[in-house]
DNA sequence: TATGAATGAGAATTCATTCAT
DNA sequence: AATGAATGAATTCTCATTCAT
């Protein structure tokens, strides 16, 4: 009689192991036999729990996004004003953390795979599309509140958006004239300079 | 007895192979014998080329990159207005064309690869530092001419290709809610909004 | 705490499972899982009763072998005369019925697997020898009532089993030219014009 | 420039290899690496000549059909009596030599097989067809000569090519009681007291 | 008795790379 | 300069078997 969690435990042990793998190794060179490795366990539990290396790939994918976006349910919650959350998303989405840089790298494998998956594709389309409401919806409060500029709230956080995902990229491809700082500064200039109504200088 | 441009020209063609191969298949599933079935030579011929994998890779990923700012490079030439040249700059990049969408699947790939391979960090290092400062300078030469908003060049040309950058890579995942149209429309109003003096209404 | 013969049920219960399985599958694809998932029970229970499948496999053909036997007891009970008798046998083995073709099946296996395991070819020894013998003795009863031709009653027996054997495996591999009624055809035939006295016309 | 005959020998080599193999382990135990040893190739070269393990022991159950019934093939062009040819044909079907032996040994596994492949079938269908035409032609030329008795040459022929089958299976699965010369006993009979016109004592 | 989680020893398959021609 | 046959190392996947509960 085992205990009712183990297999729980196991799988969520397992797919945390293989997110890591994808963002040391990169997808290309996703082992089963490294995942193992890491998780603890041996190459054939690692199929017990997952029938093909492609469901399990997807399944870390899943799991990894979902994880990424509840380490940023705070700022759902957050009652701070709209200019203060998107300064704080810029600043929680810079790679800067290791936890951060696995999340981004692991996002890049998964959008570089979707081309070629379907259900990759229809993960993103889930997850980031959330993702891209939220920011227009803080957008959308800080202009009912005069704070923000006007504009298509949805125009408006699709620049933020893509530009920190595109800017982050370049980070994590260890650019030397891209730096996080450098980042981090654009984006808030973007926040600041022209999301913002009254301009800081 | 060959003529001595035989070999480029083979070097050249299956360096095209190369990318194709990439762009539709990713370089994780990058395998010679597909090159040289695309490049109509023998498997054999492609290591005649390029030792390894590897090689052909790295070779594959210059050669794309060159062509594509090559692709551009009327714009630099061009006598147009800074704002003009922006707006071609945007179009250009939203991934349409068969040749657009390759070029970026390619970059895709290889961002998803730099974090392991100094020498691709390297090659996006100078392109792409190189591509910037392009858009840099055409920022600075519509400030100087009052057409464009005041503010660091560098910042705000950070903000233009890192919002293509992360926008591209959406449309090119295939998402339904971030398409090319939007993506256009996104970098436009930036560009004609945020970027343009007297903006456009 | 279950009555003693809960062991005994569930032995037999994994038997036919295993039987089943080999009929459909082949030895060639048994496999423990499906026998337990036909059976019922858990992969740990099949072997909590079969140390391994080899063991397994030996008592299920065992089982299968003897219950083919039993199946037939009838016939030598049978107070009818030699020649219906023998017809009897014809019809009783033409494979027709689902579960003459899953006996079938079995022993074609058994067969197959024979010169590689002393336990099987001990197994066919035995039961075929009785079985052939079984068909000697209503052939030479037939013969002393003066019913069936002279000739060695066990020279007959065997050409009379062994083209029963012969022809099932056509029918049963599928044959399109050598089907179950012409297999019936062929052996009466044999029945009724070689081994009859008086053949019937 | 590879010698022409390089692929067409290593395919044939590998192919013997096979049966070999088959014969001696079943094709349950076929492994890819011990038809390799036997052949003297290595694995992969296994494969580079067969994609599958399937296609392969599909390619080497055909192989050895066909080279079975060529060896045969001197039957038909004998111009020897119709009763003598039987007789020949029960003679070089007995499992006497190696190469009998394992040619039974491959078919028995291609029988056993048969029900769960198409394509087995297909093969068996169209060489058994082929077999027992020619068995039932050279019934039908004994008879116009007065050599052989009346009946469908066709069920006469069933049964000889039954009984051999049925018999020959036995033999090869080690039967104590039923023998190589037990089976040429019973054949023979069969064919000097059943098919011959004036019997043979 | 029975379970099912976990294992690890195989086996098939893939594919970059080598090399004789 | 080019080929393609041959290789073997690497990797996924399967499954009988074990064992704690």
């Amino acid at each position: 009689m085992p205990r009712p969690s183990v297999e729980a435990e196991r799988r969520a042990q397992i797919l945390r192991a293989t997110c890591q793998v994808i963002a040391e190794s990169g997808l290309r060179n996703l082992r089963i036999s490294d995942v193992a490795r890491r998780a603890g366990v041996s190459g054939g539990t690692v199929h017990y729990y997952f029938d093909t290396k492609q469901d399990l790939a997807q399944a870390a994918f899943e799991d990894c996004f979902e994880r990424s976006l509840e380490r940023r349910r705070w700022l759902l919650d957050s009652r701070a004003d709209a200019l203060t959350r998107l300064r704080q998303i810029v600043h929680s989405y810079v790679p800067g953390t290791p936890e951060t840089v696995e999340a981004w790298k692991v996002w890049i494998e998964l959008w570089a795979e979707s081309p070629r998956s379907p259900r990759l594709r229809e993960l993103n389309e889930r997850l980031y599309g959330d993702w891209r409401r939220i920011v227009a919806d803080i957008v959308r409060d800080g202009q009912s509140r005069g704070q923000l500029t006007d504009g298509d709230p949805l125009v408006l956080a699709n620049m933020l958006v893509g530009m920190i995902d595109g800017l982050a990229v370049q980070v994590l491809a260890g650019s030397h004239s891209l730096t996080a700082g450098r980042m981090r500064t654009t984006c808030l200039a973007f926040v600041d300079t022209v999301l913002a109504r009254t301009p800081v200088r």
